[in-house]
DNA sequence: CGAAAAGCAAGAGCACTGCTCTCTATTTGC
DNA sequence: GCAAATAGAGAGCAGTGCTCTTGCTTTTCG
């Protein structure tokens, strides 16, 4: 197929599309501000200087103009992994490990409403796919080929897990599907420490850690070189 | 002091705190149909046969029964795990843990909207103190004794973790203020599963392991036993 | 070229929300 | 018994998401 996003096809489709980015882009703002409940649709067609209902010209509904918003996100925060992945010599395991989470949390303490959106409490009556499915699983991505990578050079988790057949099966599959040559006991442990990673994140963003922690970039990085040593890249190979 | 909640003053007294109770609780029905941005003041009393504005004599606005809400969740959240790990024999440290977790998730699985509200985002500004964060506590102090017993009895994490300086001070400091002897390694790994046990739960529950996990139970059981190894209460000491 | 079709914007309006204010009835404590 | 505190109801304000109708402009095509 041919990409109809880069096509110049009439003027009209231009100012639609010019039209449809300044309308999340004031959303976003208005996100950041004041969080996805303090969403008005209203309110940012008033800003824009037009009707409220012209804006149904672009977006079905509120929760639609959240999805995108939410898709955003998603790439937005993939890319700044990927960004500081990429950035760090890439034999060096443990620090592309360390780049990835570091730039999770920065993204994280940097748009906390829009964390709040991909990793908080699911908006409505819920309907994530399939539009979202794709670029959620860009930092996944990382982690995973991060683990290949580190199962080719000969590493191995510092603890074997123990699992029951059907999550052997689970990991299997996971790993088939998504092309990637891990063994199941390294996707088993790399899942755990990817909910540990966003658990952090979450914890320290929605204050779970009020008189817990006080230093918390410290303490995020100590745990996370926990998590590198439990992987069993912190050591050469 | 004494307890003023059971005191039997005037009549107006109970008929206002028998009020009080049936608003939460039709709020709390409310509330676990559909999700705490759908739950309406108006709604409620409308329920209650009594007009809106009456409601604000109980609670000065939305945020308030939200509030109360979310210390409810808490607190029934503590008393489920509390009670589940009462059951197990208190020299058994893997059941013990196993069943706090599992209790937490089976919670967490029952009680989606009330679990969103307490670990997912925040709601309004945020505003958590002080009533809060004591019954939050409720199930940390679980872990916390649990693993204070571990050491007691010898135990020690399978992987020592590397701290600096100031995550050991955190630590120190976290352990005189919780009253609770807990080497500040020990403190440490178990801090890390915390998130990592509601990271689990969380992403479980707001659809993050569609098309990952199949067999949820099994996933969640398997890294239960994985940490418990590593917190070294797998064997016998 | 010019008419039909499609896209766009605005306004009014509906049903709903949280919340405030005023007014009246009831209960309480001195 | 009477003044004060309390409870409830209703109207009303400002805001929301969303729909429908009414004009206007641009595009499309015979």
């Amino acid at each position: 197929m041919d990409s109809p996003t880069t096509a110049p096809k009439s003027a009209r489709r231009m100012v639609r599309e010019e039209l449809t980015r300044r309308i999340t882009d004031t959303a976003r703002a208005h996100l950041a501000r004041s969080g996805a409940a303090g969403l008005s649709l209203r309110a940012v067609a008033r800003e824009l200087g037009m009707a409220s209902s012209a804006v149904y010209r672009y977006f079905p509904s509120r929760d639609a103009l959240l999805t995108t918003l939410i898709v955003d996100a998603y790439d937005s925060l993939g890319e700044a992994c990927e960004a500081a992945e990429s950035r760090v010599e890439r034999r060096d395991l443990a620090l592309r490990h360390l780049a990835i989470a570091r730039s999770a949390r920065g993204w994280a303490l940097e748009h906390p409403h829009e964390y709040a959106l991909i990793y908080g409490t699911p908006v409505p009556g819920y309907q994530a796919p399939p539009d979202t499915v794709d670029p959620a699983t860009r930092v996944t991505r990382l982690l995973l080929d991060l683990i290949a990578d580190a199962e080719a050079r000969g590493c191995r988790p510092a603890f074997t897990p123990e699992m029951s057949e059907s999550t052997v099966h689970d990991m299997r599959n996971l790993a088939d599907q998504a092309g990637a040559r891990v063994s199941p006991a390294y996707l088993f442990v790399s899942l755990g420490q990817w909910a540990q990673l966003f658990g952090l994140i979450t914890f320290e963003l929605f204050g779970q850690f009020n008189n817990v922690v006080e230093s918390r970039a410290e303490f995020f990085d100590d745990q996370v070189r926990h998590m590198a040593r439990l992987l069993g890249i912190l050591e050469e190979h």
